[in-house]
DNA sequence: GCCCAGGTGAAGC
DNA sequence: GCTTCACATGGG
């Protein structure tokens, strides 16, 4: 067993930190002081970037890392997923303007109550709604910062335990009652996250969409940024405008055609596709906003 | 003021 | 099956 260390880096090839830590995945992460800080976990975690490497800081001496490297994802070989994409213009494009994009494999709760919070809310929103929501409700951790304390993200009893008007008060607006609800149905035992894992992804979406507040563009977040389940492709409204414009040109194809399509279309590592259409699509957005 | 945002659920055909 | 609407809240 390695000694315990409060650093530590990795190797690593194609690995764009900052696209894949603000591209809508997870909404805690703070670019502060040209290095990325967070919290997995029980874990608060400062990342550095370099040309080869990706660099971790932790709160408190570490012996095993796998909570880092299963987050990031760091033993995926990318190249692979990029050579299973079709090869048509569209994906071409997407792929060179964030190359090296990846995806996180989160908590499934912590990625479930958050998807509750997104719906209708732009990600600066999201992000803080969930910040509200985490200095309310989550338990203080150890961290290196002295200006602020930091904490968890509130686990599914402590959810449960509080008023929907408590939750409110963190702007989440209609959204309370839903989060509420499906807090105290984990919290309760009757629904079970951690079973999910042994479901096949269709499975899985439906057991999800039991949940309140969560249909399937929710439900399939969870299942590709959580479980894992590559062929999962979340459509929202950046990915329907990418569809259609790229694909369809001159039809307007229905939500239910869509989903068709990128099932047929984009291969089993439909969700990676689907991440790199959305953050190109954003990202164009923000430098042509004109288009 | 307006329109939109990583949607969902209920109600109407 | 489909379409329409309400639902809070804040950014541009």
């Amino acid at each position: 067993m390695a000694k315990p260390t409060v650093t530590v880096t990795f190797p690593v090839r194609d690995y764009d930190l900052s696209a894949t830590l603000d591209s809508g995945q997870a909404f805690r992460w703070q670019w502060v002081d040209h290095a990325w800080v967070g919290i997995i976990g029980p874990h608060w975690v400062r990342l550095k970037s370099d040309a080869g490497s990706i660099t971790a800081e932790t709160a408190e001496p570490v012996t095993d890392w796998h909570w880092l490297t299963q987050y990031l994802q760091l033993d995926l070989d990318l190249d692979q997923v990029l050579r299973s994409f079709p090869e048509d213009e569209p994906m071409r494009v997407a792929v060179q303007a964030c190359r090296g994009l990846r995806l996180l494999r989160q908590d499934p709760w912590e990625c479930l109550a958050s998807f509750i919070l997104s719906s209708t809310k732009q990600i600066v929103q999201i992000r803080q709604i969930v910040s509200l929501l985490c200095a309310r409700f989550g338990e203080p951790i150890p961290t290196r910062l002295h200006s602020a304390t930091v904490n968890a993200f509130p686990t599914p009893l402590r959810l449960a335990r509080a008023s929907e008007a408590e939750l409110r008060s963190c702007k989440m607006g209609f959204r309370a009652p839903y989060l509420l609800a499906t807090a105290r149905a984990i919290a309760d035992g009757q629904f079970d996250l951690k079973a999910l894992w042994a479901h096949s992804p269709e499975n899985a979406r439906d057991e999800l969409m039991r949940l309140p507040g969560v249909g399937r563009k929710i439900a399939d977040c969870v299942l590709l940024f959580a479980y894992g389940f590559q062929s999962a492709f979340p459509v929202d409204v950046w990915v329907m405008k990418a569809l259609r414009q790229l694909y369809f040109p001159r039809r307007r194809p229905s939500l239910r055609r869509l989903h068709r399509f990128s099932e047929q279309h984009f291969g089993p590592n439909a969700g990676y596709a689907q991440q790199y259409l959305f953050h190109y699509m954003r990202t164009r957005a923000k430098k042509l906003p004109a288009v």
